[in-house]
Order: structure tokens, then sequence, then C-alpha cells
RNA sequence: GGCCCCUUGGUCAAGCGGUUAAGACACCGCCCUUUCACGGCGGUAACAGGAGUUCGAUUCUCCUAGGGGUCACCA
């Protein structure tokens, strides 16, 4: 059987983190079966439509790289087109295949009109609650007569389509992640199908379109769960073979809450922003819920699809750990290649005005030596501008009392004259000239290790860390140590 | 509350009847580096609890506790 997968969101505002390893997992199995993956938009809620969230879901899984084979796609002007012999792939241009169905149901007697007002629905409910019962529709429109139904419909009374589910019968079925699953119909409510607007509700609309578009396998988030025997019977309604169920566990906060915007970054688009590269993104999602077999932990998105399998995700939920994702990226950071890396960090460069559009081509190859230089120590982009102040305030202050102690040594006032001098010497400051100065220093005044180091690099940078102090040296070139020098010397050295 | 599901260190997790219960992140040491990091080595730290089944349970069964999901004309 072909393998045919879908990650079905609805257009209700971004693509979520959660939603985003739900759409990696369909997409790794798909890729590794030779199957296809399918994006479905979901929108036949009409209340809760954000514009341009379809876009922007486009957007945020392209850049991803989690690519659909099949659905909507974004073409160069930016409008909305569809690929695939399935479509429509946006179930608001699907209603009258869900309405037909809903006919077709209702004639095989396994679902029913339903007169039933809101009012009536509320009140039943509370009653239910405060009889202590479970809330659950009391069936008041299951039993009317073809008559009365008939009668309604012409005068053209409100009314949705219920499912007909029948009394008494335990359904079961195999999850691929939890396993065997049994629920009673007793247990569950008669489910609308269609609503009073005309649009179908999810478990109608998912029915119809993973039965017509092939769906072979279907996975997607742990809320589902419950519903999947009467998405199973409703499939027997329709005398159609249920596809197989996969559902995925949650992925938590910190707290161990569901994963939620007051806590921090949900959104994909958030995480691109803070500079996030989308091989880690993907690499550490991946990893929360599933392991593969060898226990390697970092992984291309080819070796992901060739490792994958569903019997190896978990079934319990994991917590989003913000630090091994950082520690992730860091590494995808040290081991990119480095213009590409480079051109990924000309936009934080740019936001934080330490170069303009045009000075970031002119200046292209002085940007690459501090990103080299940056690199190692950025668990994200966004972090670049920690430490830029480092290239171009030259009036520091020190940062802190240890950097005030480094300077209060008794011989740096000696230190900072000699590296004066043998800076003045040289026609250019390399960080190979910096490492043989210091050498010399060495030498001739017995200042050495920490003692020579520390003193220096507080002196050029006001901080006791920061990155490989030649190398500064040679990116903020001659003038400006020199320049330092006198600061430092000025402001900071104790007299 | 009813129903369904879950439970290995702080976190992600391996394990699928017999192991000194892996590994990774974080944390803490030490080493390397004439500085800062990287890196290397090592350390602290876990089978929710209780009954069974078994020669033997982290692994199987049941109960309890805790957590989550669901009970919408939202998905």
């Amino acid at each position: 059987m072909d393998v045919r997968v879908r990650f079905a969101p609805s257009p209700t505002g971004y693509v979520h983190i959660g939603g985003l390893r739900t759409a990696l997992y369909n997409y790794l199995y798909a890729k590794q079966q030779d199957g296809k993956y399918i994006l479905r938009i979901e929108d036949t809620d009409r209340t809760r439509l954000v514009e341009d969230a379809i876009e922007g879901m486009i957007k945020s899984m392209s850049w991803a790289n989690v690519l659909h084979d099949e659905g909507p796609f974004l073409n160069e002007e930016g409008q909305i087109k569809e690929k695939g012999d399935f479509g429509p792939y946006v179930q608001s241009n699907r209603l009258d295949l869900y309405q037909k169905h809903a006919e077709e149901l209702i004639e095989k007697g396994h679902a029913y009109y339903c007169f039933c007002s809101k009012d009536r629905l509320d009140h039943v409910r509370e009653e239910q609650k405060a009889a202590g019962k479970t809330p659950k529709y009391d069936g008041h429109c299951r039993h009317l007569s073809a008559e009365e139904v008939a009668d309604k419909l012409k005068k053209g009374e409100e009314h949705v389509v219920r499912l007909k589910l029948p009394e008494n019968r335990v359904i079961e079925f195999e999850d691929l992640i939890k396993g065997k699953i049994s629920v009673n119909t007793n247990d569950l409510d008669d489910q609308v199908l269609m609503k009073t607007d005309g649009f179908p509700t999810y478990h109608m609309a998912v029915i119809v379109d993973d039965h017509y578009m092939g769906i072979s396998h279907v996975v997607r988030g742990d809320e589902w769960l419950i519903s999947t025997p009467k998405h199973i019977y409703t499939y027997e309604a329709f005398g159609w073979e249920a596809p197989q169920f996969v559902h995925l566990p949650v992925i938590l906060s910190q707290s161990k809450k569901k994963l939620s915007k007051r806590e921090g970054d949900v959104a994909v688009e958030d995480f691109r922003k803070k500079g996030y590269l989308p091989e880690a993104l993907i690499n550490y999602i991946a990893l929360v819920g599933w392991s593969p077999e060898d226990g390697e932990e970092i992984m291309s998105m080819e070796e992901l699809i060739e490792k994958f399998s569903f019997d190896r995700v978990s079934k319990s939920s994991g917590v989003f750990d913000v630090d091994k994702l950082n520690w992730v990226n860091n590494h995808y950071i040290k081991n990119y290649d480095l213009d590409a890396l480079t051109q990924l960090c000309i936009p934080y460069f740019v936001a934080c005005h330490f170069v303009t559009e045009e000075e970031a081509q002119t200046r292209y190859e002085w940007l690459k030596q501090i990103v080299s230089v940056l690199r190692e120590r950025l668990n994200k982009l966004n972090e670049i501008g920690d430490y830029l102040d480092l290239f171009t305030v030259n009036d520091f202050e020190l940062e802190d009392t240890e950097a005030e102690e480094m300077i209060k040594l008794e011989h740096v006032s000696t230190l900072l004259d000699v590296l004066e001098e043998k800076v003045k010497a040289e026609e250019t400051i390399t960080s190979a000239t910096v490492k043989s100065i210091l050498k010399s220093i060495q030498k001739e005044h017995g200042i050495k290790g920490k003692n020579l180091y520390m003193p220096v690099r507080v002196a050029i940078t006001g901080q006791v860390h920061g990155p490989d102090i030649a190398l500064v040296m040679e990116i903020i070139g001659k003038d400006n140590i020199l320049e330092r020098i006198q600061n430092t010397r000025q402001k900071h050295l104790v007299k």
C-alpha cells in the first residue's frame, strides 16, 4: 500500500513547535517509505480564521525544510496555488463533498438531523452536570419521524447533522504508538458532523478528506486519541477502510504544562527570528519523543529519514528543553559553512546597526572574520549583538570587579607601555603578530600566562572573558588597539 | 466527576525477565590551552508506591498515587 500522510493545521495563527514536530514525523515517515506527504488546510471554523495564516504556515514549513508533495504552495508572486491530484486541499473548497456525504450517512441511518437549539443543549448540559452526570447529548432528535424531519426542514429550521452512534458497543483499534485502545460507545457523544452554517466539523471533514486523499496513516496529536473510535465508526458507516492511527505524545514546557505563549517561544517563527538554524531545530525537535536505535543525537534530515520509526516514539509526553536546543544549535553553528553562516548573520548585524545593508556587502570579509571568531560561543544567531561592542567601542568601562582586579596588578603599567610600543612598531596587526609580540614581552619582561594575557584582554576589551584576544586584536586593527591602550591607561589604570 | 492514556536521574532518553540500569543536555571537578572558549577525562543524580506471577522483576498482571487527554455547532 502506498504511504500517504498529511499535516493538517487550522489557519488560526502560526505553526506551533508541537505542530512542527507532528509535521516532521509525518514527513520523515513519508520520505522513508517512498510515500507522499500532504499539507491540508482545515479551515472549517469560520470564527477563528486568521488572515494570511496559510501563507505564514507555508513559509514556516518551508524554512524548516519540511516540504510537502501535495497541497497549497506559494508561487513567485506569493499567491496560493495548489499542487496534487487529490485537491482541493483547503477544506472550505470541499463543502459540497461533505454535504453529499452527510446526506449519505443520514440515508444509511448512521446520522440524523438535529434541531435542538443552543439554549436547549446548554440547559440539558447544565442539568446533567448538576445531577453529577457526564454531559452528553440526550438524543432528543434521534428518533424524530421522517415526516417531522421533512416538515422542520421545509420550514427552514436551523439544524445540524449528528452521528448516530450505536449503543453499548466497544470499539477497539490498534494505535501504532499507544497500542490497543478500546472505548465503549456509551462513553461517547453523538458528534455533530455538519454545523448550522453548512460547514462540517473536524470529525466529518477529516474522515471524508483522509479517505478521498488516500491517507494511509493518520499521524496527529494525542488530543485526538479519544475521538478516534468515533472516526473508526464513521469509516465503517461509509463502508470505507480506516487508515492506521498514530497518536503523538505532547510536548510540554519546562514547568510541565502544555507549551504556551506565556512561557516563552512556541511559534516556529519565533525560533527562526532568534537565530536558530532550521537544521538544529529539526534535529532537536525530532528528539523530543523519539530516539534512534543507535543513540545518535546529531542527525541531518537524511539521517532522520533513514532512522525514523513509529515504534521508537515515546508514549509519554516530553519537556521541551531550551538548554539542549541551544547546545544542538551551537553545534550546527560551529560546523556550518562559514560563508553560508555569515550570510545568515547579516540580518543580525544590520538589526544591531553594526553595519548597513550596503556595508554588509562591501565589508563582507570583515563580517566573515567576526563570525568565524564568534561562532563557537553563539547558541543562537541573535546573540551576536552581545559581542559587537567588542569591535566598535574603544572608550569602554571595565565590565566587573574581576576586570578591575586584573588592571590593578602591579606590572600592568609597564605591560601597557611595552605593548603600545611594540604594536606601534608593527605595520599591521594580525593574530600572528599579536602572538609574537606577547611572546617577546614574556621573554623580555618575564610576564607570562594569565598575568600576561588577562591584563591585555581587559585593557583591550574591558572584559575577562571573550573570544580569542589575538583574533579580536587582528579584527579591530592597530589604530583601535592603540586607542584602547590609551583609554585604559587614562581611565582605568591605578596610578 | 465519567472514560481513555501515561509514569527510568533536574531534562531528553536506552532498556523490551537475569545489566555494575547506557548515552546526551544541565551542574560540579580535573586535564589541555601562555588568555577566553572549544575539547578530553571524571563525578553527583533515576526504575512513583504496594501486592502478586516467576528461581529471578525496571521489564508481565492487579491495586493505589501522581500527571495528561477528553467530555463544544474548536480544531
